[in-house]
RNA sequence: CACCAGCCUUCU
């Protein structure tokens, strides 16, 4: 049954949750049960596709049938209201699932407090971020690379730096990930100097930049309408051994529309296969 | 290190 799950799981990830539940009927149909994780899968394909509704139902029917949710269960519709923009729903859910016995764990905190700074709702993830540490949940990179993507997004440079020298005390290693957050962040500020130093310090600390990095430089330049230093970005990319992807090319040829110079444009979406790269 | 939930870049 594990195979039927792999089944059912290759299935939601590729849009094709209805084939996923045929698989399910099958499951039922040879008579056996489906596990949590079926379950959690399919709720999961469900969100994937739009189909949030349909989610919550089943969650319900899960529930209805006798199958206590687990964290991951909890976790995957938190993320679900999430995604679809259902803040309050997503948190409301956090404090029940705690009423039903079940101990929000880190990532069913991280899921939260990355949803509220996507919604700009920094100090209400800071306060689930305190709540979370008063429980004595450990922090880790992850949730700080949400709260320091909030932060900056606001410009609230000072709370990052804070966050950072946080991580630091608490020896939780920056990730590239967290380096492209800070350069994304600059970069939109038109702050390009210091997206670069960042990008120095990244080397300096022993990580890469990788394609994102580049991706988000090539794009800072962009908008200031430089294409000679965004292709010098991609130069700089390929000859660090970084692989430019679609996104690569969509910020270049996106960058040369804007100013109208749609021969350069149309040359690079030519480029694209040479690098085996498709459009999307 | 392989059945399920959290973080980065483009466009929409």
């Amino acid at each position: 049954f594990l195979t039927l799950n792999i089944l059912i799981n290759s299935f939601c990830h590729s849009n094709q949750v209805d084939f996923a539940f045929s698989v399910f009927a099958k499951i039922l149909k040879l008579g056996h049960e489906p596990s949590h994780v079926t379950f959690n899968t399919l709720i999961k394909g469900l969100y994937l596709s739009g189909r949030t509704d349909e989610a919550a139902i089943l969650f319900e029917k899960m529930v209805h049938n006798g199958y206590k949710p687990n964290a991951v269960t909890y976790g995957t519709v938190i993320q679900g209201l999430c995604k679809s923009g259902q803040n309050a729903a997503a948190v409301q859910l956090l404090w029940k699932m705690e009423e039903r016995g079940c101990n929000p764990n880190l990532v069913i905190y991280s899921t939260i407090i990355d949803c509220l700074c996507k919604s700009e709702l920094v100090i209400e993830a800071s306060n689930l971020f305190s709540e979370m540490k008063t429980k004595g949940i450990m922090p880790d990179v992850v949730v700080y690379n949400s709260l320091i993507h909030g932060t900056c997004k606001l410009g609230h440079w000072k709370v990052a730096t804070l966050l950072l020298n946080e991580m630091k005390d608490k020896n939780i290693k920056l990730r590239e990930r967290t380096f492209n957050v800070l350069v994304d962040s600059l970069c939109k500020e038109g702050k390009i100097t210091e997206a670069k130093l960042v990008i120095k310090g990244m080397s300096d600390s022993g990580l890469e930049p990788n394609t994102v990095t580049y991706n988000t430089l090539m794009h800072g330049y962009c908008l200031q309408g430089d294409m000679i230093r965004a292709q010098n970005a991609f130069e700089a990319m390929v000859h660090g051994g970084c692989r430019p992807d679609v996104v690569s090319f969509n910020i270049l040829i996106h960058g040369f529309c804007k100013i109208n110079r749609l021969v350069d444009a149309l040359k690079l979406l030519d480029d694209m296969h040479i690098y085996g790269v498709v459009p999307d």
